[in-house]
DNA sequence: TGAATTTGTAAGAAAAATCCTGACACGAAA
DNA sequence: TTTCGTGTCAGGATTTTTCTTACAAATTCA
């Protein structure tokens, strides 16, 4: 029986993907959480074999909370789930060390092959993911988009900064200091070549880093 | 048995929506589609009992699909579900005339629920979707768009502020304080229920204020 | 018509964010 | 091995934001 902790901010959402996987008879959700925190929190208490986390959630993102089981949980193979198709997450989420990969465009049965898969020690990453990830590597590192410019974090402090959070509520939704965010936002405005923050927001509209 | 349509691009969501839904002994699942267009299509082909239908599709969103099932099936009641907690689009669905709606934030129990009761002709609204409602009303009974709120200067200085420009450079443009600036700004973000200026952003950008 | 509200204007004070400069450790790359 | 990028943070000067209050003129409502 594979166990399962499923963290989605959406509760009608985790409910479905609950269904969808305790059908397969071989596996079983033992946790739930609709954010970051919790997540991390009911990982260390229930002790799943597999992690399936939506990249869209209050408090930590999906990122930062794969960047934190990769730490405290270094066997513990954690599947991305996401509504954006957008290239630039796969990578970002491969980086941050997810086994998998998956759209909520992915068809259902999609989702438990993919937690069957990495259960086993494999990567699940779809096919459009892999292109996205082959490109990547094609190109060589070489900044196609701006956005590839930019580091982990960095991304993540744009994300929020376009969603309209403050300095500080970033600096506690990742604990680091508002002095750091604050770095951040130089680099981005640097390396992205704006001005403020109206631009900033801007930007991440256009580039879809967050929901209109 | 209460017969169903669900609308919404992700068919992981849908398919975890319908085994939800199913597992009520009394309703099924009878049409499923992933865009705006589909939807009403299928409409015309399965005529459903109720039509559950997603806010954010490609194509025709969801507010566009109840407008249009409005027209060419007035007897169907739409339960609209978002991830959007966002008053505005609360009482837009409702104006656009949905019959329920239910954030994926709600509790699995509360589809169920919804669904049968707009299938008994009533309506069906969230405790915070109704607090937004009377909100709205007691505030501002007219206006159609929050845009139609506004006064001209104010309209001005969002304009302004969307493109990136400081209240400083406002002030200049037109011979006022920056204290006067100020004041407008305020009065935005009351008047259009935002909380910064990534919001007023985001705002001008979705209005077409500004052509980003 | 008279009362209530909106609009255009602005100040003061406190809180928060921005800007700029510098720093340091660490890992990766050149 | 030196440089570069990243993640982290600080100090201090400057601006911006936020909140509150104010008032006359225009407008709208009862």
């Amino acid at each position: 029986m594979i166990r399962i902790l499923l963290a989605d901010d959406h509760s009608i959402v985790r409910d479905g993907l609950r269904r969808i996987v305790e059908e397969d008879g071989a596996m079983t959700v033992v946790a739930e959480a609709s954010d970051g925190l919790e997540a991390i929190h009911k990982v260390a208490a229930s002790r799943p074999d597999v992690a399936v986390v939506d990249i869209s959630m209050p408090g930590l993102d999906g990122l930062e909370v794969v960047s934190r089981l990769r730490e405290s949980n270094p066997g513990l193979p954690v599947l991305i789930l996401t509504m954006h198709e957008e290239a630039q997450y796969i990578v970002r989420a491969i980086e941050a060390g997810a086994m998998g990969y998956l759209t909520k465009q992915s068809a259902p049965e999609q989702l438990v092959t993919a937690i069957r898969r990495i259960h086993d020690g494999h990567r699940y990453i779809t096919d459009e993911a892999t292109e996205a990830l082959a490109l990547r590597i094609a190109k060589g590192a070489r900044a196609k988009t701006p956005l590839d410019s930019l580091s982990m974090r960095e991304l993540q402090v744009l994300r929020r900064l376009g969603m309209g959070h403050t300095s500080r509520e970033i600096a506690n939704a990742y604990n680091i200091s508002i002095k750091t965010v604050d770095t951040y936002r130089a680099r981005l405005l640097k390396k992205l070549d704006l001005r403020n923050n109206a631009e900033l927001v801007r930007f991440a509209i256009q580039n879809k880093l967050i929901d209109s």
